[in-house]
DNA sequence: TCAGTGAATAATTTATTGATTGTTCATTTT
DNA sequence: AAAATGAACAATCAATAAATTATTCACTGA
């Protein structure tokens, strides 16, 4: 790693460290350099202007948060449906806990978003990536019966958006989100899989929640 | 009707009038009492105050919204299918074009809700009735198979979360929209209804736009 | 040449003040 | 008695000044 990508990232460190305790707006990047011991000048030889820092710092959260839901992938399961409803539940756990105990991550994206629309459009895209994943293995599997794979993943997405950042649209609790979206979940398995012997298939049960899944959240 | 109620109904005509032209804050109470010829004291014996005048308002023009969406229902149609996509997507065209038309409407539900939000609550309650009676028809007409009508109701409310107000998650345009909710609402109904002969239920058609329906929204 | 400086400046935020507005109520009118 | 008034007061807003901050750049030391 080169002297300059240590600075960068020292920057970075102390950015972080900054925005989350006191908010971007309220840090300066006097004190970021200060915190560097080095000059305001300093800083701008690795970043554009302020605003890039946060960019910076929200890009890596954004490709974290994707890689805890990535991370339910990896853990064997019995079917692509259990698969889809793990990570699904993860997303609304996984962004339900960071409003809950850092809000300052938030603000943080809300501010890049404001500032670079495409933010948000390209940290979508990547989620939904691991929804058409999986559709892609049920399909493959003869588990899913799906006509069109990827108008279907932008439907499971879709349908699902209530629950990421929920408590931006509702005050419910977690575990009344967490009944609500297996109700969903129950009416999108079964538009996904063939009723067997007639019988539709079964309802969604909530999975529980695993110990280490949101150890980079507290 | 008493003197009384056509005084009050003069002065939601005012500030109606002013409201939708200046916006809320712009508003003075002093303004509304010359405009009903009267003093601003008096205001106060028709409202506790001025944000009472704005739930008012309102809370009848969310009445009138459900009232738009009812309106579907009233027309004859083949099947349970179409009632529930037709109300789905007069909900996605409806809210769209009045915050295209009218944002000032919206920033006055944004400040009604920010200060009394069991008026969100309320109001989204008296659109899921809407929903739950067409599951309930369907259900008993044996068109839908479901096993919960409560709570499919609320997850076919929740599923299609994104389409209320749609600008405020996405700057799609209102044609990218219809041709989603068009996939979100194929994979809802095969979870509603049962496959006929192994075949899954056909593709939603979106439904195309009635003349009348939004005339109040211009 | 490269990494870094810090004073100068432009842009933004914060504080202050004066003006406007929401609300009350003792009083007047009908 | 009911309906309405308008002056008084507290709360809020707008305008401006003052202070802070982001950004640039000519310059310094390795």
């Amino acid at each position: 790693m080169s002297e300059s990508d240590t600075t960068r990232e020292k920057i970075i460190d102390a950015a972080r460290e900054r925005f989350s305790h006191y908010g971007y707006p309220k840090t300066t990047i006097a004190e970021l350099a200060d915190d560097c011991a080095m000059s305001p000048g300093n800083i701008y030889r690795f970043f554009k202007g302020k605003i890039d820092i946060a960019v910076e710092i929200a890009r890596r959260e954004a490709l974290s948060a994707v890689e805890v839901i990535e991370a339910v992938l990896d853990c064997p399961v019995r079917s692509s449906r259990q698969r889809l409803e793990e990570v699904v539940f993860a997303d609304l756990r996984y962004t339900f806990h960071l409003l809950e105990n850092r809000p300052k991550t938030l603000e943080l994206a809300q501010i890049v978003v404001s500032d670079r629309p495409q933010f948000q459009i390209e940290s979508l895209r990547r989620e939904r990536r691991v929804f058409q994943r999986i559709l892609h293995e049920g399909q493959a599997s003869g588990e899913f019966f799906i006509e069109n794979v990827a108008s279907t993943t932008i439907a499971l997405h879709a349908a699902t958006t209530k629950y990421r950042y929920a408590q931006l649209f509702t005050n419910q609790t977690l575990a009344e989100l967490e009944r609500e979206l297996a109700h969903v979940m129950t009416v999108i398995m079964r538009g996904l899989m063939p009723a067997k012997d007639g019988k539709p298939v079964a309802e969604t049960i909530i999975p529980p929640e695993e110990a280490g899944q949101l150890a980079n959240v507290s």
